[in-house]
DNA sequence: CCGAGAATGAAAACCATTGTCATCTTGCCG
DNA sequence: CGGCAAGATGACAATGGTTTTCATTCTCGG
């Protein structure tokens, strides 16, 4: 592991949120730890390209990551405000998922499922 | 409403699959309805608005639009390849989500559920 | 017919992301 | 140790979708 991926990898251990390629880049040189932007976002790619992040687009278009606790596979319930997320499974969504698939002929890649709002904290403030 | 947005919905009725601003904008062109760029992407915007059309982002991050048939709340089957959608429903998940969002005490706005794949005619191209 | 407010579109600005390339590290072999 | 080849780094430029700006053109009520 290069010593960008490290870095990033340090730094969404310690949040744990959602957060933006630019966000890490700041957030890295605002402790010191420098890392040029580019290196962020090759990073990035690599540890999402290992399974070791999830990545996923906010409204707005814009890339973001999270270090997931769980590998399996899972789903989002996401604090638009704040990037905060619950990890979530839904084993009765994945069969309805495989059975409308085959009902239409489809091929399927992927399926996305996920819930945004705000969570608790970010709804009180 | 608008010449332009007239010319996009037109558009979007004929076609009916997830298609980009920049692919509208060419296929005006390309039919003789000239209209400008920056004229589709505000059509867009406020038919979106308007609730005409659904909106969702490829997986490259680029917005694409369709003309849904039902105007009820529902999901889709999406082609990665042409855009070709599926209206699906999904009450069972509907109700799944209502109650993780309390369980977890997140105010939610919004929740995605999307399946993508080819469909059966890119799948055997 | 007139004028105000909306619509239009060309061009410039924006901004996240990716490519380029010269420099710097690092690990390995002699 | 040296030194070299492969990979990593990062400043900078380029890309590409989208939005802003702004001057011009419609449109429609009075």
């Amino acid at each position: 592991m290069t010593r960008a991926q490290r870095a990033v990898l340090a730094q969404l251990t310690n949040d744990r949120a959602f957060v933006s390629a630019q966000d890490i880049h700041a957030r890295l040189r605002r402790s010191g730890e420098s890392v040029g932007l580019t290196s962020v976002y090759r990073a990035l790619q690599a540890l999402t390209d290992d399974g070791q992040l999830d990545a996923r687009r906010t409204d707005g278009g814009e890339a973001t990551y999270r270090r997931c606790g769980s590998d399996q596979h899972h789903h989002h319930l996401v604090c638009r405000q704040c990037g905060a997320a619950v990890e979530v499974e839904a084993p009765a969504v994945e069969k309805w998922v495989a059975d409308l698939a085959a009902t239409h002929r489809y091929v399927i890649d992927a399926h996305t499922l996920e819930i945004i709002g705000l969570c608790s904290r970010c709804a009180d403030a």
